[in-house]
DNA sequence: AATGTAATGTTATAATGTAACATTCGTTCT
DNA sequence: AGAACGAATGTTACATTATAACATTACATT
């Protein structure tokens, strides 16, 4: 099983959050030098929101977090950084549960696969170049050439499943 | 590449829509009659609707229509038909659009690939044994065990790369 | 400092979806 | 036939998600 990546692991237990998120920062920091890309105080501030939690975060609830922050923060404020952070590759929609996910990998737009689990709620991601490529012959086979996969699993993370049964 | 079925093709040029959206109705009594299920008469009617286009339909194009074929339609009309539908396998969501296509073969919940054009907006279905199989495998390998995968792909359909280069 | 572009602020509204309760329709039982 | 029950629909109101459009500010270059 080569090729299998993993781009962002379930919390298998506790772990030392404030790590995940300082490294997602500085990853952050470097990715957006290299592209020439300004990696705003907002812009930041938002990923290191999402970043907040394993599970995903919706765009209104980090509103919440900056209106207290900011006066005057307003929708536009949220998802203008969002989107900023999507072209770069540093987070994920989920596009059924509207809501967002730090991308342990950026550079990296919008092609792994998302696992969520049904019980916890976190997210992993995978990058499975065979999966992609596998998709891809089929859709060859139908005449079908692709640009952008989304895949969204849901499911159980191991933790759960050695949890409850 | 055995185990490849489509269950709703691109139309490559023009069809006889009118054949399909017949051949989705009767489908879709037969299936309901199976499962002691009532496909009433807005329920078939919202079935139509969604079938009389081979693009994604969204659930307020739908609202639009019936409400000039029955005062007092709202949004939860539109909803209740189409949770309906989607229980019994007979429409798709697809999430990144917000919208509608049907199933060419229910009784089959959410499980196929839907191959999505960014030219022509038409949708088709595949439902690949090997391609499922695989992610089941390597999801296994991070732990996860897969309850439903969604897997929306963007491209272009055989058509529209002949026409546009 | 002057200029131009990118980023953010601001207001308003569009688009998507659901909660909660009332009514009607169909079936079954007597 | 009539009562009783659950499923389906009607109805009102509102919650959630997202964008348009224009004003202002910040930043980099000249």
């Amino acid at each position: 099983m080569a090729r299998l990546k993993i781009l962002r692991e379930f919390t298998q237990g506790r772990h030392k959050h404030a790590d995940c998120v300082t490294t997602a920062l500085s990853v952050a920091e470097a990715c957006c030098q290299q592209e020439g890309q300004r990696l705003t105080p907002l812009r930041k501030r938002v990923l290191q929101l999402v970043w907040n939690s394993h599970a995903p975060v919706k765009a209104y609830q980090i509103l919440d977090v900056i209106r207290h922050e900011k006066s005057g923060a307003a929708p536009p404020t949220v998802y203008r950084a969002l989107d900023f952070l999507q072209e770069q590759g540093l987070v994920h929609k989920i596009e059924s549960l509207n809501a967002y996910v730090g991308c342990g990998a950026p550079g990296h737009v919008g092609s792994g696969q998302l696992l969520i689990c049904r019980d916890c709620g976190e997210v992993a991601e995978m990058d499975d170049q065979e999966v992609l490529e596998l998709l891809a012959a089929k859709s060859r086979d139908v005449g079908f050439e692709i640009t952008s996969p989304t895949i969204e699993i849901k499911g159980r993370c191991a933790r759960c499943r050695s949890k409850h049964g």
